[in-house]
DNA sequence: AACTATTTATAAAC
DNA sequence: TGTTTATAAATAGTT
C-alpha cells in the first residue's frame, strides 16, 4: 500500500530503519503519544523549512499540506497554494475526462521548456559579459567575448560623445541667445542712463554671459 | 511576502545561511542551470523522505506538491490526495471548488508571459552589452554600462592571463621530460657507438628539446 | 525549550 | 544519472 508508493525512491534502504539524533527510531508510529507529539513538532518544522529551501534554491513550485494527528492544520506554498493544486489537477489528477487536456498540456509545457532554455542560455550570456562564470571557457571563446566587449565599449563610447557633442551644441545655442540678450538689454540700460542723466555706481559688472559661463562650468552638466 | 509566512518558524536564524554536505549554499536561486537541476532532483527525493517519515513517525495526514523548474510534477500523499486537499479546503481554503479547474489554462498563459518579460528584458541587456539599442540611454546609464563592460574585460584578460601562465607551467614540464629522455637517449647512443666502434655520420644533429620548442613557437598554442 | 551525541542529508567531485 | 566523501544539518533522547 503505502510502501508500494516508493518503490521508486532510492530511499528504499531505509524504510527498515531510521536512526537519527541519539537514538534509534524504527520506522513506524511513535506510540508514546507525548513524544509522538514532540516528534511531530520538530519534524514538521523540518520538513517545512526543507519545502522553502527547495522552492528558493531551485526555483520549484511547492506545496505541502500537514495534519498534525490532533487535527491541526499547517501548510507551505512557494506560490499560491490554490493555483498549485490546479496546476497539478491539470497534470496529474486525471479526474474524468482529461484525456482532452493532456495534449495542451504537452504543448505548454514544452513551450515553457523552450522559453526557460532561452532565459538559461540569456542568462549565461550576460554573466560571461560580465566576466562570471568564465572558468570553463578556452581561449577563444575568451578572445571573442573581449573582442565583442570592446566593440559594446567603442559604441558606448561614441553614443557618449554623441551626447556631450549635442550638449555642447545646446550649450552653445542658449550662450548665443543670452549674449544678443545681453546686449539688447545693455543698450536699453544705457538709454535709461542717459534720460536720466545719473549713473548708478553700485551696479555689478557682470553681464547674463557671464553668470552662464559658470553655471555651466562648475555645475559639470559634461562631467 | 514569502519570509513573512515564516516569521513564527523556529528556523529564522537560517533563512540567511543555508550550508550542508561540503560547501556552502546561500539561500537563493541557484544559478547554474546544471547544479540547480541536480540540486533539485536530491532534495525532492529527500523532502519526498521526510514528508513519508512524518506520516508514519507521528500518523500525519501529509500531502506534498513538487514541480520542477522545468514543469514535471511530484507528489507524496499519505493518504488520498483528494481527500487531503479536501481537508484544506474545510478548514482554511475558503474558495470554492469549481473554480481550480478552470485555471489551469489561465496558469500557464500567465507563466509563459512571465517568462517572455523575462526575456525580453534580458535582450535589451545583452543588446546593451553589445553596444546596440542605447539610443534612448542617458549619459548616467552610459557611464554605468561602459564600466560594468570594462570589468567584464578585465576579468576576462586575467582569466585569459590564468590560462596562458598554466600552459606555459605545462609546456615547460614537458621540455624538461623530453630534455631528460633527451639526455638519456644520448647516452645510449653513444654507449651503442662505442660498442659498434662506428660512427654513423648521417644522423642529424638535432635533439628532442629542439623539435620540441619549434613545435612550441610556430603552432601557436597561446596566439 | 536547550543541549549534544549521533544520524542524516547533501554539496562537490568524479 | 549514480557513487563517494567531507561536512553541515536534523533530530532523538536527555535535562
Amino acid at each position: 500500500m503505502v510502501c508500494a508508493k516508493f518503490l521508486h525512491f532510492s530511499f528504499i534502504p531505509f524504510l527498515n530503519r531510521n536512526k537519527m539524533g541519539r537514538g534509534k527510531v524504527e520506522l513506524k508510529r511513535i506510540e508514546n503519544p507525548t513524544s509522538r507529539q514532540v516528534t511531530f513538532s520538530k519534524r514538521r518544522n523540518g520538513l517545512l523549512k526543507k519545502a522553502f529551501e527547495l522552492s528558493i534554491l531551485c526555483d520549484a513550485e511547492v506545496a505541502l499540506l500537514v495534519f498534525s494527528p490532533s487535527g491541526k492544520a499547517y501548510h507551505f506554498a512557494s506560490s499560491d497554494l490554490d493555483s498549485t493544486i490546479a496546476r497539478y489537477r491539470s497534470e496529474v489528477g486525471l479526474s474524468g475526462s482529461s484525456y482532452q487536456f493532456c495534449r495542451p498540456l504537452e504543448f505548454w509545457r514544452n513551450k515553457i521548456q523552450e522559453l526557460q532554455k532561452t532565459i538559461d542560455t540569456m542568462e549565461e550570456k550576460l554573466k560571461h559579459f560580465a566576466g562570471e562564470g568564465i572558468s570553463m571557457l578556452c581561449m577563444k571563446e575568451l578572445r571573442q567575448l573581449e573582442r565583442q566587449l570592446k566593440i559594446g565599449v567603442e559604441r558606448i563610447r561614441s553614443k557618449k560623445k554623441r551626447i556631450a557633442a549635442e550638449q555642447i551644441n545646446l550649450l552653445k545655442r542658449k550662450q548665443r541667445v543670452l549674449q544678443e540678450e545681453n546686449i539688447c538689454l545693455q543698450k536699453r540700460v544705457k538709454l535709461h542712463e542717459l534720460h536720466d542723466g545719473s549713473v548708478s555706481s553700485g551696479i555689478p559688472e557682470s553681464n547674463a554671459c557671464n553668470v552662464f559661463h559658470e553655471r555651466v562650468l562648475y555645475h559639470g552638466a559634461l562631467a
